[in-house]
DNA sequence: AGATTGATAAACCAAAAGGTTGATTAGGAA
DNA sequence: TTCCTAATCAACCTTTTGGTTTATCAATCT
């Protein structure tokens, strides 16, 4: 129970970086190394092994050995989680639109504000 | 471009907070104040005053005015640009599957590197 | 007007995140 | 052995996060 709330604690700061996200992107086409994916970031390969054991400690990647190197892969498992969270409150989200539309056909607004923003 | 990347930094980091989920959780079932919002949590009003602006910053939700009270929305259309993100890598996967699935069938110890392209 | 309620602002603090540089491990090649 | 490459560890620094407490704003009600 809690200890799912700590893993989605992580998998959401893991992507909460563009760095990470990037990270991420790249994998999706297939594994590679910390060198390889450090290659077209700035920051140094330090920096970038850092953000891998943040995305390793999420479980959103694993690494396998290859000699001295350790490839980086993927772990879709882990994205699911997010989206099984996310999609808890998507049927609610219809529910409260279709109230939203009985709203707006049955009455007429109160007061004058900003009551619905765009984006 | 950028700025959507941004938006999904805010967003996640957003997420990454048991006590912010929980809002997001509370929310879903519809609008509530600051003080309702807080009663469950041990920590103070401020502190919860906090999350829900970091919230709006991350504009996963609304606020509107009632007398006094500023009660909060959820304003579902955030969440699904973080399931469009996930999404993005979930055709991806499935070719991985696929790929894996090939190789399994071949049984030739290589690698299935795809052509490249970006997000 | 004054009092009350709901919510925020400001100042401050400890801990964590993200970065750096320098040293070190681990495996493979000369 | 020695050298090279891939990657991590360790120490340190700066900025951000998440929390507190005190004080203040804003709207409503006597």
């Amino acid at each position: 129970m809690n200890s799912e709330s700590a893993a989605l604690d992580s998998a959401f700061m893991a992507l909460a970086d563009p760095v990470r996200r990037s990270i991420i992107a790249r994998l999706s086409r297939g594994p590679a190394t910390v060198n390889e994916l450090a290659e077209p970031f700035e920051i140094s390969k330090q920096a970038v092994s850092k953000h891998i054991q943040v995305l390793e400690q999420a479980e959103l990647v694993t690494r396998s050995r290859d000699a001295q190197r350790r490839p980086v892969h993927l772990n879709p498992a882990r994205l699911e989680a997010l989206t099984a969270w996310i999609d808890r409150y998507r049927l609610v989200r219809e529910a409260q639109f279709r109230s939203l539309d009985a709203v707006l056909r049955s009455n007429t607004a109160d007061s004058g504000d900003q009551s619905s923003k765009e984006s």
